[in-house]
DNA sequence: TGACACGTCAGACATAATGTCTTACTATGC
DNA sequence: GCATAGTAAGACATTATGTCTGACGTGTCA
């Protein structure tokens, strides 16, 4: 059976992290938040990273100007669901669901997170009957 | 930046996924299950599989009897558990609801799985509140 | 113009994970 | 004792992944 590569590695979803979190940014500022004090092979690596990132789709480089800059192609909210989804399909058929009730009932939700939660059916309740908005 | 093993391999998985929906087994029997028609040396690549599986603590064998006998030590359930810690861990800073929010937001969750949620929610809401009952 | 600082591009490389397979050894039944 | 079938130990090929090297291009400035 033949491996199933990873979507995004470890070292690339740092790049990723730095991507959301601060922005588009070259491969030098890149390289120099994450391995800060770094030499010049670093500065590779993270080239490389980003190169296998655009292949793979989760990256978009910005080749006009003469330095290229770099910025997510993909949310983190969008990775979470491909994760979410790889899970579901491996484990459950592809079915999300038991992905669902395990979350609710094996973790313990906050007061807080369970009236969110509450809200968010209501939201999606809610353009069933009278539709409201959307 | 040091590789993180995964948990359960493809692999590794087939034979959970067998021993948990046929139940505790047999090498044989497994390898006779995955891999039909298998010559002698799919026996022995089920028995890595296995011995793997028990290093990692995912299946217990019985060696009681003269042939081993393999079962699930943790449950698909529980694997699920460390798969969407592990996302949550590596995308959202180890906390679970961005996971919650997204199944229940981007999925589209059919009527009867929304009723059973707001089930769910009410029977975790229901000990908090101990002056309805109790 | 030439030196050079800095960037990209292409690809080599070491290590480890993973799936597969071979061999040696052990127990059991005839 | 011998054949059969099992376990134990580990070799092996392939690939993923993180790292690094060198060739080459382009702009700046004395």
């Amino acid at each position: 059976m033949p491996r199933t590569p990873q979507d995004v590695t470890d070292a690339e979803l740092a790049l990723m992290r730095q991507l959301w979190d601060a922005g588009p940014a070259t491969i030098r500022r890149l390289a120099d938040d994450l391995y800060p004090g770094g030499c010049a092979s670093h500065y590779a690596t993270v080239q490389k990273l980003l190169e296998r990132l655009e292949d793979k789709g989760y990256v978009r480089r910005d080749r006009r100007s003469n330095v290229h800059i770099f910025e997510p192609a993909v949310g983190r909210d969008e990775l979470i669901g491909t994760r979410l989804r790889t899970i579901a399909e491996k484990l459950c058929d592809g079915s999300m669901t038991p992905l669902l009730t395990h979350l609710v009932r094996a973790n313990k939700l906050s007061p807080a997170d369970r009236q969110s939660l509450r809200e968010l059916i209501k939201e999606l309740d809610g353009p069933e009957k009278p539709r409201s908005r959307r």
